[in-house]
RNA sequence: GGGCGAUUAGCUCAGUUGGUUAGAGCAUCUGCUUUACACGCAGGUUGUCGGGGGUUCGAGUCCCUCAUCGCCCACCA
């Protein structure tokens, strides 16, 4: 064993563990027959992204997991990985091309892939650095990115099955296009948010009938131009008689015809619909049924095109709004401009209201949808909690095709080739169209598709690309059939869609056998999403979000981890302040020190745990040393169930109440004067030797460094092996010593430990509290034997130069406890009045209990109804009660005399 | 508009199937260098469990209803 300090010091100890536990290589997943297989992959993060609260939360979790596991002696595996992030790394490097007078347009795509590569490599991997300063226990050998080689093969082989399955197509469709990034989106990327904007009155003149107008009511003015129709409902009195007629289309000026829709709401606005097909999803629809032309009015980048007409022509959207409303109002048609809130999908990316727009994409029909849906319903898969099963039924219910194309460079290039010099080449004749994970054999002939995949069309592929999918001799190497499907998954609720959804689809569509072969995990855990203290989201523009380096620099990563776990319950957002790190902090502290205590004493042989339950001698140990061995027993059998249920707060909660309350504030004090004692000493050390030991094993996993540490000084891990493969079962071998645990131990260090509180509690009311050597008297409610055999530790707890077994006394401030009547000496130094007033509140709030007991016991309903325990308890309470109030009058009568 | 979650001490939250006098951490107040730990020890203060109704011998816990906050989904211009 060796000294150590005061103040526990995690940087250092941290490093050089980390440090240790890569090179001994004891992170690496390994196929071992003999051991059940326990598999994690990492939601993969932006590799280009830095850690932040929410990895935190995250990864965590999964650390705990994977450490338990290799803990409960399975063979664990967590394959760590990240992500390309199109469009996001894309915006990024567009961004820094910016700054370097450059543009990717000028570099065009072989360059620009190079630069991004590039930058990548320089800014990537970042995360993966910090993470392990978290102490994430990954094998790293196995580190995957979304655009390695082989990853690659795996995601554009996933594209050519589906598309020889007819599940992808491209086709001209209305999609979210975002203005910034110029690229389609999904539907998952649009965020709708409120915005405060206006609803414009406007009216438009009819053919037929000069001079007389309808009025229709829109958000968007600027589109005027790509209007081909104005639509009514037919059932429309006011209006229905105008269908099949012209209207004038203020401009450019032009005839439009009225269409007749039930689609129309006669209730909002006017009743009156605008049709603009090139530029509303709605609209599209009507176009398509009413046959009407599509006026496309925008560019690419949300500027107005020729066919705006040349007033408009350059301008931005919303210029164009601008000048479309003057226009109305100079022509006479503007009648009226209203404040108006309506819900605008904002590219997540861009952070610009996204814009509908007709373009050619790339779209995916969902493949095994009723599988994936039947995969969580008959339990295959577990959701915790699990009420985000409904979410997830709900949008697979309503499922929509996924647009699978980005008009941008970084990320998997289409595997589609078009015959050079075919106009109109079609999809499924192999002369014109080439679809293949290889190249074609004569590039020269054809001219490849400019578009990428969307992310998660390669994410959604995570669990068995990262194994080696679709390569046999990778599977194997990897292997997968072992650790296929994954046990658990971990990640927040916001990408069950983008993510966990899409993975189970894929799961069920690509690999083989039986659903339970298929599901790529049989558990996901869904954390909270990490707030600040005013429950905001953490964002960079919020500067709300505390830099986890920053926290692990100051309170250590067991803190850290310690502390988010502990204010983490299932499922429930997280509101995090760095208080709760310095709990976790603290925490550490009180570990150490508590070891260090223990190391003040002689050494033992702690090299196992056969060797310290045989220190454990039956014969010598007293209440206190059963009672804490059973508190250890039953401590440890709760945390088991815990983590079948992924109570992670909880079992922080129980690891801190007995380590700190159980082991720390009552036995090591207690157990103090034994130390003296040479025939009790021993069995007092083993006890210590054995509560650390059991503490340490199962703090492991929450907090890996700081345990790692203490096992190898308190001379646990002798043999030179890690924390992590030592198991935590203990109970076993304690019974095969025939300990077990023990109630009547428990029962009687209760009432020992109340017997103190009160004590102390009275002491500290006579503002004796400091004193170390007070005379109390004790009127036993027994024999008092129990006080008599517990004397000497009691003192010293309590700070008393006697405690003595007395009859009544009187004139002496008294409280009652468990074992009987207290009484403190104060020679005469008795404030009867607040004695008085004291003893007064507690008769009041004993009547009242016993008041409520005997109504309750003279309720023949409840006597009759309720159970046997219940009553009896409530009889034994009530006896009890009844017991402590005569002894308070009788004391009051005395201060009174 | 639909769905989900939350509402318990000043703050952040526990409270498993309804069962004695509702807990923890932080904060706050008082006292304390006691064989480790002031990142500590001892003690104290703080609650009509969001409102209302119901079921029950008994409700923080189950049911109904209302309110407030938050999240997700949804093409009303």
């Amino acid at each position: 064993m060796s000294q150590i300090s005061k103040v526990y010091n995690p940087s250092e100890v941290e490093d050089k563990w980390y440090k240790t536990w890569v090179e001994s290589g004891c992170f690496k997943g390994k196929v071992d027959s003999k051991k059940e297989p326990y598999s994690i992959v990492i939601p993969p993060p932006n590799v280009t992204g830095v850690l932040t609260m929410g990895h935190v939360l995250n990864n965590t979790i999964q650390d705990i997991l994977i450490r338990r596991a290799r803990q409960m002696g399975k063979s664990a595996v967590w394959i760590p990985g990240t992500d390309h992030a199109g469009v996001a790394t894309q915006t990024k490097v567009e961004a820094y091309l910016r700054k370097e007078g450059l543009s990717a347009k000028k570099l065009g795509r072989e360059k620009f892939l190079e630069v991004a590569k590039q930058w990548r490599d320089k800014h990537g991997g970042i995360i993966i650095e910090q993470l392990k300063k978290l102490g994430a226990s990954c094998d790293w050998d196995r580190l995957v990115h979304t655009l390695d080689a082989d990853y690659s093969k795996a995601v554009l082989t996933a594209f050519v099955k589906l598309f020889e399955q007819g599940y992808i197509y491209r086709g001209k469709r209305m999609v979210n296009w975002c203005p910034v990034n110029l690229t389609a989106l999904s539907d998952e990327e649009v965020i709708m948010t409120p915005q405060k904007s206006k609803l414009y009155r406007m009216k438009y003149e009819l053919v037929d009938e000069p001079g007389k107008f309808l009025e229709i009511a829109t958000t968007r003015p600027e589109t005027i131009m790509g209007d081909t129709a104005v639509a009514v409902n037919p059932k429309d009195e006011r209006y229905s008689r105008y269908i099949g007629k012209k209207i004038w289309r203020p401009f450019p000026k032009a005839q439009i015809i009225i269409i007749g829709d039930e689609y129309v709401d006669m209730s909002f606005g006017t009743g009156v619909l605008k049709v603009t097909p090139a530029h509303d999803p709605a609209d599209f629809e009507l176009s398509k049924k009413h046959n009407l032309p599509v006026i496309e009015v925008m560019n690419a980048d949300a500027t107005m095109n020729g066919l705006a007409g040349p007033e408009f022509e350059g301008l931005d959207r919303y210029a164009a709004r601008e000048k479309a409303v003057e226009m109305l109002r100079e022509m006479g048609q503007l009648v009226a401009v209203e404040d108006y809130e309506n819900n605008i999908g904002f590219s997540e990316r861009g952070n610009v209201p996204i814009e509908p727009r007709l373009s050619d994409q790339w779209f995916l029909r969902y493949p095994k949808v009723a599988e994936a849906k039947e995969a969580v319903e008959s339990g295959a898969i577990k959701f915790w909690p699990k009420r985000w099963e409904k979410t997830y039924e709900h949008w697979l219910d309503n499922i929509r095709d996924w647009c699978i194309s980005r008009q941008i460079w970084w990320g998997h290039r289409i595997p589609v080739w078009y015959r050079k010099g075919v106009a109109n080449p079609d999809m499924h004749n192999p002369d014109e169209v080439y679809v293949g994970v290889e190249p074609p054999a004569d590039p020269q002939n054809w001219v490849q598709d400019e578009d990428s995949l969307d992310t998660w069309a390669s994410s959604w592929l995570w669990p068995f690309a990262t194994m080696g999918w679709p390569d046999p001799k990778a599977q194997k190497e990897r292997g997968m059939d072992y650790f296929y499907p994954t046990s658990d998954l971990v990640t927040g609720p916001d990408i069950i869609f983008f993510w966990v959804a899409r993975m189970i689809m894929a799961g069920m569509e690509f690999l083989p056998g039986e659903m339970k072969d298929k599901i790529p995990f049989k558990n996901v855990y869904f954390t909270g999403i990490i707030r600040d203290m005013q429950g905001r989201k953490m964002s960079k523009s919020l500067g709300n979000s505390p830099d986890p380096l920053a926290i692990i620099e100051k309170y250590g990563a067991d803190g850290l981890r310690f502390g988010v776990m502990n204010c983490a319950p299932q499922g429930q957002d997280i509101l995090f302040s760095e208080e709760r790190v310095e709990l976790g902090r603290n925490f550490c502290n009180k570990l150490w020190n508590a070891c260090r205590f223990r190391q003040m004493s002689q050494p033992q042989d702690n090299s196992s745990l056969d060797k310290i339950v045989r220190r454990l001698d039956r014969s010598k140990m007293d209440a206190d040393d059963r009672a804490i061995i059973s508190s250890l027993i039953k401590c440890s059998e709760e945390i088991s169930k815990d983590y079948l249920l992924y109570q992670f707060n909880s079992i922080t909660q129980r690891l801190y109440s007995f380590f700190w309350n159980d082991f720390c504030g009552w036995y090591l004090e207690v157990s103090k004067s034994r130390l003296n004692d040479p025939e009790a000493m021993q069995t007092v050390l083993a006890v210590e030797d054995l509560c650390i030991r059991q503490m340490l094993l199962l703090l492991h996993p929450f907090m890996p460094f700081i345990t790692e540490e203490l096992w190898h000084n308190m001379g646990y891990g002798a043999d030179g092996s890690f924390i992590q493969d030592q198991s935590p079962s203990f109970a076993g071998e304690l019974e095969k010593a025939g300990i077990v645990v023990d109630a009547e131990a428990l029962e009687q260090t209760e009432k020992l430990k109340d017997f103190a509180t009160v004590a102390r509690a009275l002491k500290a009311k006579c503002n004796l509290g400091s004193k170390r050597d007070v005379r109390l008297l004790v009127m036993p409610v027994d024999d008092g034997n129990l006080l008599k055999s517990n004397t000497e530790k009691l003192k010293k707890l309590i700070g008393a130069a006697s405690i003595e077994l007395v009859g009544q006394q009187s004139e002496m401030p008294a409280s009652l406890c468990d074992l009987g009547t207290v009484y403190i000496d104060v020679r005469g130094n008795v404030d009867a009045g607040a004695e008085l007033a004291r003893l007064g509140k507690e008769r009041e709030k004993l009547e009242n209990a016993i008041k409520a007991a005997r109504a309750r016991l003279a309720n023949q309903a409840f006597v009759s109804k309720a159970p046997a325990n219940v009553i009896e308890g409530a009889k034994k309470q009530l006896s009890e009660n009844e017991a402590k109030l005569a002894e308070i009058l009788k004391i009051i009568d005395g201060l009174k005399a």
